[in-house]
DNA sequence: TTATCAATGTTATTTATTTAACGTTAAGAT
DNA sequence: ATCTTAACGTTAAATAAATAACATTGATAA
């Protein structure tokens, strides 16, 4: 299979956001420039990341809104839904929970994971928080393959090395630790201190 | 003045952190190899970088850490250290706010500005929050070029037109919105549904 | 019906970034 | 003292990504 880049991929996502604002405003269709300007990218680009997923518009109607956004869709997401593991179900855990739950598009399920036995048991938005030792279990159930790591920093090795143990094979990882992982586990890094220190240093310059 | 490449920037920030936490653990010095490995790219990747800020290394010794850290230290961060300024104090700005506090290392002060009146006047890491409208008499006094906005999606756009007024040059997005913003300020996403679907599509991939 | 035109899909070019190659350096061994 | 060697700094080559160029499409109007 062919591969293809981090960035279409992630500008492909942005599309299909924009598209799904657009839809809601009613709007049926629209032209690479519009897309372009909205998502501060070139045109072009628009149009040579569409092509990767073989997308076809019209010269006089530009791409029809709906059509695109399936077609994103279903070259993006899941087929039957993405399940997600939050762990550690903390200030920032609770806060990832409540906004993926209420925002994801494409989320089927949401399984929590933690230590703290005050925790355990409990739920949240009427999601039963289990104890981390039990993550292997529940996780071979299902098919999720992907996890939110927001516990200590101190846990965080421990706790990627579990989930990966269970299958997991993409993370979130709200640490500022540098996680070590096998190379077909897929790493985001969510810290903010990277970001901050860049957005800084180029505020500076400018 | 040449362009440094984003990502070059982004390694060396990490770089410094990893350097931090070795320093801490008492070691001295090392070689490109090892803090490749430990960064996660190439030991070619890292000299290239070093060499973008014109450190020197000894074939024999290779890095001394204390010495490198400290002129990444001089490259990328603000001489007198950063002030920022986070608007929306809600949950994920005060999970926000408490990390900054404790974990960035240079920053020099921190502003917090909300809208609701009940948080107005009230303290959060003994740092008073301010009314929205009082932002730019505020930011005119010191030198504060960064924002976080953690605000609700539908008063993102007219949050960030107001820190642009009060000369704000950089901002972290937390947001679903795509903000719109003049060509010399800088804005880093810091949505995580982005980053979730990338995870998850290359999850599956692998 | 056919000429026009604006926007598309695709290939070629340019630019940016990463990786490889190689000469240089200095500590430690002979 | 000089030889060896492993790691550095730098230049050159390769790869990846973005942009520009251009041929193609199909709706509209003469
Ligand atoms: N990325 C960012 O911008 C950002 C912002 C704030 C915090 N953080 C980081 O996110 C993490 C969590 O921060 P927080 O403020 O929510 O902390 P918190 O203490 O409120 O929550 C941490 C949770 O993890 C649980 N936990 C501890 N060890 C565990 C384990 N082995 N398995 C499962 N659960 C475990 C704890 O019981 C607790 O509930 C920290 O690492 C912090 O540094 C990142
Ligand atoms: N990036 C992520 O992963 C992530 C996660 C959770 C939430 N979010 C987003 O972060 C934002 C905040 O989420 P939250 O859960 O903290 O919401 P919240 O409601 O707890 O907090 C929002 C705060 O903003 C204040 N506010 C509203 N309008 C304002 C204005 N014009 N100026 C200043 N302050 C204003 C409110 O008074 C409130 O205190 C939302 O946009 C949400 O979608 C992002």
């Amino acid at each position: 299979m062919l591969k293809i880049p981090e960035k279409t991929i992630q500008r492909l996502i942005i599309y299909r956001k924009i598209l799904n604002d657009l839809r809601y405003f009613g709007e049926t269709n629209l032209f690479s420039t519009k897309l372009a300007k909205i998502a501060g990218y070139s045109p072009v680009q628009v149009r040579s990341d569409l092509m990767v997923i073989g997308y076809q518009g019209s010269p006089a109607r530009g791409y029809d809104i709906d059509n695109l956004e399936t077609s994103i869709g279903s070259f993006i997401d899941a087929p039957k839904g993405e399940g997600i593991a939050i762990v550690g179900v903390g200030k920032l855990g609770k806060s990832m929970l409540e906004y993926c739950y209420w925002k994801c598009p494409n989320l089927s399920s949401i399984e929590l994971f933690d230590v703290d036995s005050k925790l355990i048991g409990t739920e949240v938005e009427g999601i039963k928080i289990h104890h981390i030792d039990d993550i292997e279990m529940i996780l071979s159930q299902g098919n999720i393959r992907v996890a939110i790591i927001t516990v200590p920093p101190e846990n965080a090795q421990d706790v990627a090395g579990r989930l990966i143990l269970a299958g997991i094979k993409g993370i979130l990882n709200y640490t500022p630790v540098r996680l070590k992982v096998p190379e077909d586990v897929f790493v985001e890094e969510m810290d903010m201190i990277v970001p901050l220190e860049k957005v800084s240093f180029y505020a500076r310059q400018s």
